[in-house]
RNA sequence: GGGCGGGUACCGAAGUGGUUAAACGGGGCUGACUGUAGAUCAGCUGGCUUUACGCCUACAGGGGUUCGAAUCCCUUCCCGCCCA
């Protein structure tokens, strides 16, 4: 396998292919633009790709230039139908940008990475400079972008500084001179669009490459936190775990391509066990969470949140460690006011709905109905359903 | 500036004067089952009250008509489309 082939394993889309390969081959360092959106601190699995991938390319010699996307974040993007972002103020920003660096530097080399802000160039971007700016595309080039177009087609609002991301973005790649700019599947129309800025500003275009989006755990949508389906990489080992047992079978394989360098042949090898049965889809994705939360944290860390899953959810056990939860010192309750006093119902007319459902649990009996009175002592474990367990204390 | 169409629960979306706390779908929660928090099937999914077809709050905000409004009228705000 040359360096190229290599190190473009797994991409979805390159441009040009023939050109960077030849760069890549001939073992030039480049310089490889990443975007980050700060507009959110907590970076999850789907993040992992790209970072992977990047890790990889810079153990060969190549330098990862992170742009905090500090400018685009602060004016909030609305994406597709959402409603427009809350503005975020620089503090804000510049938080949520140093939470994300500390993650992504778990991945790759902190002391081999260069980190820009776009404020660096567009503190004092003049309006002369914004017009020269907006004068490298025009509106039926910027409309292609596929959300664009679907937008016209919806009758959905485009607003006119949604028009400009593209070309902000582009202009990065100008700022920092990128030779190649990485990217998801999804930005695509951006990447290629910094290929044009660069050539209107007289730099030769970067070359780009995109890596594919990771389905979140319903298996549908990509991951996003705002989507409810991320794995965040700074969660509890034991949580992570267990998200990653829920992914739906079908998801097994395609998380062990994009997340693990399990090599192709054992890779099929495990997609056939599947088809045909033989491998237990439940240990094939118990295996693949062990590996995955090794990786986000530790080993013993993944072997440990393996045995506790099992415990808890196949054997029934109550979890090893068991919150506390301190509550008023009545021996007397009234389960619905036991169940908000713990914080485990939102409100007495939940509480009474969880109890109807069979869901609570008090020292180990069932209890069956709200009206009756429930003797509490300090010490026994409060179960609501599989997951929501406390130990009762004195508060 | 003119014309038209909209704003319903976590989300999408019905409902156009009265058993409507609001159909349906998604999501979420719970139960059964088991191969796991997966699949399937079932129930629940505003709050309060010792639970009662009781009370309160709720269909963008405010005001009005009515015995009675998410549904009619006025007004304010917000959004979309078209014309200029």
């Amino acid at each position: 396998m040359t360096t190229a082939e290599s190190l473009l394993r797994g991409v979805v889309h390159c441009e040009n292919r023939e050109h960077l390969s030849e760069r890549l081959n001939r073992g030039e360092p480049l310089r490889i633009k990443f975007g980050i959106d700060p507009s959110a601190p907590d970076i999850h699995l789907g993040h992992m790709v790209p970072m992977r991938l990047l890790r990889r390319w810079q153990a060969e010699g190549h330098l990862p230039v992170l742009v905090i996307g500090d400018y685009t974040a602060r004016i909030g993007d609305p994406t597709g139908r959402s409603v427009t972002r809350p503005q975020l103020t620089v503090e804000e920003v510049e938080a949520n940008a140093k939470t994300y660096l500390d993650q992504l530097f778990c991945v790759i080399n902190p002391e081999r990475t260069e980190v820009r802000r776009q404020s660096e160039w567009y503190d004092g971007f003049d309006l002369v400079e914004v017009l020269r700016l907006a004068n490298t595309a025009t509106v039926a080039q910027l409309l292609q972008r596929s959300d664009f177009e679907q937008r016209m087609r919806t009758a959905q609002p485009i607003g006119v500084h949604e028009l400009f991301y593209p070309l902000l973005q582009g202009y990065d790649s100008v700022a920092i001179r990128a030779d190649v700019e990485l990217g998801g599947s999804d930005q695509l129309f951006n990447l290629l669009r910094g290929r044009d800025v660069q050539v209107a500003y007289g730099q030769a275009p970067q070359d780009i490459v995109t890596v594919p989006l990771l389905e979140g755990l319903d298996g549908e949508k990509k991951m996003s936190k705002s989507l409810g389906n991320a794995v965040a990489v700074a969660d509890t080992p034991g949580s992570q775990f267990g998200q990653l047992m829920s992914i739906p079978d079908l998801l097994i394989t395609r998380y062990q391509a994009l997340l693990t360098d399990i090599q192709k042949e054992q890779l099929e090898r495990m997609a056939r066990e599947l088809q045909d049965g033989s491998l237990n889809p439940r240990d094939a994705k118990a295996d693949l969470a062990e590996l995955l939360v090794s990786e986000l944290h530790d080993k013993a860390q993944a072997s440990a949140a393996r045995e506790e899953f099992f415990s808890v959810h196949r054997d029934h056990q109550l979890p090893s460690a068991i919150a506390e939860v301190a509550i008023p010192n009545q021996s007397s309750w009234d389960v619905r006011d036991l169940l908000v006093a713990a914080g485990m119902a939102k409100s007495k007319s939940e509480a009474a709905r969880l109890v109807q459902g069979g869901a609570v649990e008090l020292a180990g009996a069932r209890v069956g109905d709200w009206r009756e009175p429930v003797t509490v002592v300090f010490g026994a474990v409060l179960k609501v359903g599989a997951r929501r367990v406390a130990r009762l204390t004195q508060g």
